[in-house]
DNA sequence: GCGTGTGAATTAGTTCACAGCA
DNA sequence: TGCTGTGAACTAATTCACACGC
């Protein structure tokens, strides 16, 4: 879907919709955004003002504008957001138009849950190839993909046009992997493993680490444990509001 | 471990390490840290530079010098850091030297692999209990544990003494997982849901959406094939950096 | 001399508040 | 009148660059 065609953007219009380079914490946020305005659309609402859509996506309605308008959005005053067209503006911007292949590395734990989590296919992702380094592992079938040995992914990334990686692998062995996957001419991981990796400029790489959500979490619950313990005066309902991503 | 009792903390010192107010980046980097100097103190390394700690965390080395030394912290010039002085230093500040009890909600796929997963007890967290609403799923044993109905959670909750919950639940449930939570007096939630919480507050939410994850990635490889393809000038080895978390 | 710790400068992000359009 | 879009004010975070102690 979708071939906007937008004035204001800067550069000569072209086939591409004219990436206005966003800030990167609009960038994240816009997926939010996006999950937010499908659910309203699927309550049958046809426009959202910005507070609307704010409280859905559990931002402040200024922040939610100033992104928009990042955009070059396309709101009407007094009425507010046009929920399709929005949502064809973001996916647009977030490169959703195209179905992205991705290839899961490590089906360990975590790597199986990924391989068989809704959440990718629903949002316009594709497991296109499961891999591992275990001989063990290799030929089982999840999810309709069978396993294949970690050797073959020059190949089948080719193969399978590959646009993401996602590491699911034990911390050692995650760095000879993302190299594996920069090789193949992978340009976007999203790593799982608790290290860090290192890449040529050009490649993206994000990471999730669950432990470390934990102990972040952690933090705050000492500090309010402390608060309330120790010292004169303040009362527990004075503590700190919750916290985004 | 550790009851270091640090000088320059403001206010009076007390039983507790006098938390000294973190910057939310800087409490969201410490983990990062603390997983490079556990890996330096099991390869031999008694000290580090903030340049060597800042390579291993994968940040530049004046981010981790004001980083630390918001902790008031204790190195030494011309040297560096002491190793598990700084890993005592850090846990005590995230409040990791007590374990703290996880409930985790909701086992389906993300879930269960949540519950086998290592990273958690290798660094602090104990799962004490694990709980789903679909009956077919209560009394499954997973890693050791039973899993019990959710209608269960009052009171388990405080016969472990939870201090995190975890929800993995569909979005759907969440906000009444959540609910309950709270009511029984959980003030820390790392919400795998893909929905907003809302929480009271004192209570602190983290979000981590997988799918969101892999939205930025397309955002960024949507852009690098922009950048290539049309305009005139720049070559593919003039795009960005590699982002952090 | 080396490397930490930190004020000062810069940049990024958020919030405010209101002009302007439907 | 109601709500968007946005300059301006503010706050948070990062980076610079160097004084100071070992």
């Amino acid at each position: 879907m979708s071939q906007h065609r937008h004035p204001g953007a800067p550069g000569r219009a072209g086939a591409v919709p004219a990436l206005p380079d966003l800030p990167e914490a609009t960038v994240a946020r816009l997926p939010e955004y996006l999950r937010a305005l499908h659910a309203l659309a699927d309550t049958g609402h046809e426009t959202v003002s910005s507070e609307g859509l704010a409280n859905a996506a559990g931002v402040n309605s200024a922040k939610l504008r100033k992104d928009l308008s990042h955009l070059g959005s396309y709101g009407t005053r007094g009425v507010g957001y046009d929920v399709t067209l929005l949502i064809d503006q973001i996916e647009s911007v977030l490169g959703l138009t195209q179905c992205r292949s991705v290839a899961l590395v490590g089906v360990g734990n975590l790597g199986h849950a990924l391989a068989g989590y809704d959440g990718f296919a629903s949002r316009g992702f594709r497991i296109a190839a499961l891999f591992d380094a275990d001989p063990s592992r290799v030929g089982e079938e999840i999810n309709g993909l069978v396993v294949r040995h970690v050797d073959e992914l020059a190949r089948v990334a080719v193969e399978e046009s590959i646009s993401i990686g996602v590491i699911a692998t034990p911390a050692p062995a995650a760095q000879a992997v993302a190299d594996q996957l920069v090789a193949v001419g992978v340009t976007s991981i999203l790593n799982f493993a608790p290290c860090v990796l290192s890449v040529p400029e050009g490649v993206d790489v994000r990471k999730v680490d669950l432990a470390i959500e934990l102990q972040i979490l952690s933090f705050h619950e000492h500090r309010k444990a402390s608060l309330t313990a120790l010292p004169g005066g303040l009362a527990a309902t004075d503590t700190q509001e919750a916290i985004g991503t």
